[in-house]
DNA sequence: AGTTTATTGACAGAATACTGTCATATATTA
DNA sequence: TAATATATGACAGTATTCTGTCAATAAACT
């Protein structure tokens, strides 16, 4: 009688302590990624955080909420930053003709330069970084990497929908 | 005369490129698995900050500085929820034979309980979600991570050590 | 048209992580 | 032993993220 009940897990599955591992990794990486990112652009008086969401202006201007959705981060997040950059005019505000609140976040002329010059040394950095690393195994991760995001965002069904929820969802 | 000169990159190598979406990835992965911890364990006043501090002590207690090189992160972002979690009485400090300062922190037996449950719930959650995946890519995976991470974490010796650093450096 | 729902930005607050500084305790070295 | 280094926790402050609430705007529906 030391067999489990329906789904009584005891202990890990060989994949769930795979993917724990992972988990774990991801944790500590994240944490490197955003330092080395700071320490790139600092001089420019930018940050990871700020520098990509100038990224997220490069294929041209979009709403801060849009913006947000883009990146996959909190609507408010993302609003916090364009306001200072806006206040360091590295954007600027545009009339939406779509929307008459949702301004289009641009990038300024200043903020441009930055980005570019940002772009350039992420460049440099990256092929540095990842000298020597197999294109197929970088690959491979970052399809494994979205398979798991894939399976959090979408939950297994079992989850009803109780009803109060915040006004908006990351998705 | 369009090659560019010594490491003048104008554009990402296929590693390089490869690279860069593994961090993206990794940004991405890394909210969404701070929100499911999050979720996990909300109802048992936890969180995943809270839960994994509390992991550090899962093979005996510790002083808080070393459980943050355990884990990888900043003394005083796990001093400060050691002191929270002190506070909820889910630790507490035992004296340190070998430092009159440097408390020990423990997990009192209700904290015990509490991380118990949490790893039950983690276990059943990981082997659910990692359902269906191979091992072999994940630990592949995890492998590669852990390469770059530790790429970061040694520069490239190009930086010279320029004195003026803060007390404690993360390793 | 009128009502309802969803999106958006403004504002406010919380949690997590980092940095810097200080005093104290320990370790190292002269 | 004495002077210097390093490690630690306390305290204070900053950055980034999240959540929740509200009013205004836009979209969808009856």
């Amino acid at each position: 009688m030391k067999q489990v009940t329906k789904n009584g897990t005891r202990s890990y599955t060989p994949p769930g302590l795979a993917v724990t591992e992972l988990i774990l990794e991801t944790f500590r990486l994240n944490g490197r990624l955003l330092a080395a990112g700071d320490q790139l652009v600092q001089d420019l008086r930018l940050s990871s955080a700020r520098w990509q969401v100038m990224g997220a202006l490069a294929d041209g201007p979009l709403p801060a909420a849009q913006m947000a959705r883009k990146m996959g981060l909190a609507r408010q997040s993302v609003q916090r930053i364009v306001d200072i950059l806006a206040e360091e005019q590295v954007v600027e505000f545009a009339e939406n003709p779509y929307h008459q609140r949702a301004k289009l976040v641009c990038l300024t002329t200043q903020g441009s330069i930055l980005y570019q010059e940002g772009m350039q040394r992420q460049m440099q950095w990256a092929n540095q970084l990842a000298q020597g690393l197999s294109v197929q195994e970088l690959n491979a991760a970052v399809q494994l990497l979205e398979t798991v995001r894939q399976r959090l965002d979408k939950p297994t069904g079992k989850e009803q929908d109780n009803g109060k929820r915040s006004a908006d969802q990351r998705l």
